[in-house]
DNA sequence: TCAGAGAAATAC
DNA sequence: TATTTCTCTGAG
């Protein structure tokens, strides 16, 4: 058992929810440029494919215990030793086992084959079908793409592109949302940058004198400020000065968007669009591109955090408040907060732009953590909108909407503008119910109502996604009288045509709105003004200009404004102005119309003022006061099983071997979950509340492995969630 | 005595 | 998580 030779050992990443690393015997070829490399190891009774972490002296086990090394795939790159350190911090910071965080943190394409029958020493099959494709040739889907980016940069006619890949890759390149339309922009807009404003100039040179070194910026701008052109100055910049640049966006709807005009202002640097609606092999292809080195731009949604990066010069984060940063299973992380972490470690600039900053943000940004840069021009030189409240409680209302709502709508009908009625709301009534016996549409498998689909002759959770047929008369009683209670999109859209019978309505939310196509066709739509009254959900309020929209009108807003979640004031917040900044941008005056039964609340006085600054002071002094983040950690443990008891009893027994540690944090009882029930299974949670960052992770790092020993039904689940966004 | 089910242990 | 190993039960 003589085992004194250096570097026998290989520690490997495996793809099991274990919170450690395996160790194997190394075979002799096997040398440090093999860290970061994708290898097949034996494993129980079959084989997985892990990442080589590193070649430590000495096996974390009984040396007699390893087996030997699989092959080693070197045809592809060695992920670098930061990217492993960022994957290595994610899974430590979370709580989450390092082999699933290396899983998420790697493209579909490179996680790894699901067959392993064949044992034959080929190391390309280890990769899947589409892994392999693209790595070795840039395939069919590449060609759409690159036709795409000729659209849309206006090299090549269309005919042209038609008659090299087939009318059936421009359509395909339209549906996946890479072109807007046939090819119209161009070379025009390739060459008129507009000038920056003098507040635009010293957002990007204040960036850029701190090049060299870590140093986070708070990018406030109001909507139309200009900090997408701020975004493109600092790309430009980092280009010319031979970095790479990471733009982080938040959801995939935005990207064809954003990705167009970076594609538009930088032909010739090679960029690369990675979000969870590409294809494995575009994924794959994009991920190798950042490893390699050869791709300039990154632009995409939070996975693209784990991009790699060997010439990174700097991050982007816009909207920098948008809760799909966080991933809200598995590895549940903030690609907001590991960008910064990554800037820090890559000693670059990262800049986190929002016109209504998340609280932790901002609290970073007064306490001079982050140097603030402001915004406060609209570059489209148009006023802000006015705020006006409507007093909805001696009001009698017409499916939710007021008389005065109603004239305002129809004076901008008569103007030939637009009027977005915004309600955060889908399906026709929240709630099918009847009358004479009380029964309601309840969900099945979730402590939820079934929503009322109108259009759709369906009852559909919006938890768990079951549907079922709208019954003809009431299942209890056969009444058939049943009626919709409470109201949502569809609802307020059938109201509104019988209303303005001649005006042309058109509904945007999840339901009518199921591909980037579709997103992009009533994008056009609106904007062509095909349409003169636009009711949506939260999906309108983001994005995009809208010229000739001059109203929003919103309703339902009282529901948020006090909620138990102590961050509803501040989503509120966000979603109103963002709504708000809807309305006229184009040279016409725009109005905001919110119904609300408590007009004199301190939230609506602050949008009224467009003080964004005020209102957020006065929620840090409230979440100072509550200790709550940021001024405070919090974490919490969620279980699940398919009795909310056995849920309480883990979570009641976690709670206790966690108090031998907890003298500096505080925790709370284990309660059962707002919605109880979802999906067949019964979740409750217990918070854990820190001073401290430091504090908090201190408990989970004694804690978690403790949890990971504790004996449970079979049936139970658990996670930890630090930062959580929503309790 | 031995299926068969369900719990428990284990992975390098 | 996935698979193997154990341990208990009761029908024959």
């Amino acid at each position: 058992m003589e085992n004194g030779c250096l570097n026998s050992v290989v520690r490997v990443a495996l793809p099991v929810p274990l919170p450690r690393s395996f160790d194997y015997l190394a075979p002799v070829d096997i040398s440090v440029a093999d860290i970061g490399r994708l290898v097949r190891v034996p494993f129980a009774s079959g084989e997985k494919i892990g990442v080589i972490l590193a070649l430590p002296d000495l096996a974390a086990v009984d040396p007699a215990r390893l087996k030997p090394l699989g092959p080693v795939l070197r045809e592809v790159p060695a992920l670098p030793a930061d990217w492993l350190a960022l994957v290595q911090f994610a899974a430590r910071y979370y709580h989450h086992p390092l082999g699933e965080a290396v899983a998420v943190a790697l493209p579909p394409g490179l996680r790894g084959a699901e067959l392993m029958d064949d044992r034959s020493a080929d190391p390309w099959l280890m990769l899947n079908e589409a892994g392999r494709a693209a790595l070795a040739s840039p395939g069919r889907a590449s060609r759409v793409r690159a036709l795409a980016e000729h659209l849309i940069a206006g090299e090549q006619p269309r005919s042209a592109l038609v008659e090299a890949f087939g009318a059936a890759a421009v359509r395909e390149a339209r549906q996946r949302g890479w072109v807007d339309e046939a090819p119209s922009c161009a070379k025009a807009d390739l060459s008129d940058a507009p000038t920056l404003n003098d507040e635009q100039t010293a957002a990007v040179e204040a960036v850029w004198s701190a090049a060299e070194r870590f140093s986070p910026f708070l990018l406030h701008g109001i909507t139309g400020s200009g900090k997408t052109e701020v975004y493109l100055r600092l790309i430009e910049r980092a280009l010319a000065a031979g970095k790479q640049a990471l733009l982080l966006v938040p959801e995939i709807g935005l990207t064809p968007q954003l990705e167009a005009r970076v594609a538009a202002r930088f032909p010739r640097a090679r960029r690369v669009a990675l979000h969870s609606g590409a294809t494995d092999g575009a994924r794959c292809r994009g991920f190798i591109a950042a490893l390699d080195g050869s791709a300039d731009i990154v632009i995409g949604t939070r996975l693209s955090v784990f991009s790699p990066l060997p010439r990174l010069g700097l991050i982007l984060i816009d909207e920098e408040h948008d809760a799909s940063y966080k991933q809200q299973d598995g590895l549940r992380y903030s690609a907001r907060d590991l960008a910064v972490w990554r800037a820090q470690q890559a000693g670059v600039p990262i800049v986190l732009g929002s016109a209504t900053p998340s609280l932790e943000t901002w609290q970073a940004a007064q306490s001079g953590r982050y140097r603030m840069l402001r915004l406060e021009r609209r570059a489209a030189a148009a006023a802000p909108p006015t705020v006006r409240l409507i007093d909805t409680r001696r009001i009698k209302l017409k499916d939710g909407l007021s008389p005065p709502m109603e004239a305002a709508i129809s004076a901008r009908i008569e103007r030939g503008e637009q009027s977005l009625i915004f309600l955060n709301r889908r399906g026709y009534a929240p709630v099918l119910a009847c009358p004479a016996c009380n029964w309601v549409s309840d969900c099945d498998h979730c402590s939820a109502h079934r929503v009322f689909h109108l259009s759709e002759r369906i009852l559909r959770c919006h938890h768990c996604g079951t549907e079922a047929p709208v019954p003809r008369a009431c299942p209890q009683c056969g009444n058939q009288d049943l009626h919709g209670f409470g109201r949502g999109t569809q609802r307020v859209e059938e109201y509104l045509a019988a209303r303005f019978p001649h005006a042309r309505i058109l509904r945007a939310d999840r339901d009518s709105i199921k591909t980037p196509a579709h997103w992009a066709a009533l994008r056009h739509a609106i904007e062509a003004g095909e349409a003169d009254i636009l009711v949506g959900t939260q999906m309108l309020a983001k994005g995009h200009d809208f010229p000739k929209l001059t109203l929003v009108g919103v309703i339902g807003a009282d529901a948020s404004l006090f909620a138990a979640d102590y961050r509803a004031p501040e989503r509120l917040f966000q979603q109103l102005m963002q709504v708000g900044g809807r309305a006229g941008r184009a040279g016409l005056a725009g109005e905001v119309l919110i119904q609300t039964e408590f007009p004199e609340h301190p939230l609506f006085d602050a949008l009224r003022r467009q003080d964004f600054d005020g209102f957020a002071n006065a929620q840090l002094e409230e979440r100072a006061q509550a200790h709550f983040p940021p001024c405070g950690a919090q974490a919490v443990l969620r279980a699940e099983a398919p009795e909310v008891a056995q849920a309480i009893d883990f979570l009641n027994m976690a709670r206790e071997a966690a108090e031998p540690y907890a003298d500096a944090v505080r925790l709370y009882d284990a309660v059962p979950m707002r919605l109880v029930r979802r999906a067949r299974l019964e979740r409750a949670q217990l918070v854990i509340e820190a001073d401290t960052r430091g504090a908090l992770q201190q408990l989970l790092a004694h804690w978690v492995p403790l949890l990971h020993a504790m004996k449970s039904p079979r049936a139970l689940r658990w996670h930890v969630d630090v930062d959580p966004i929503d309790l």
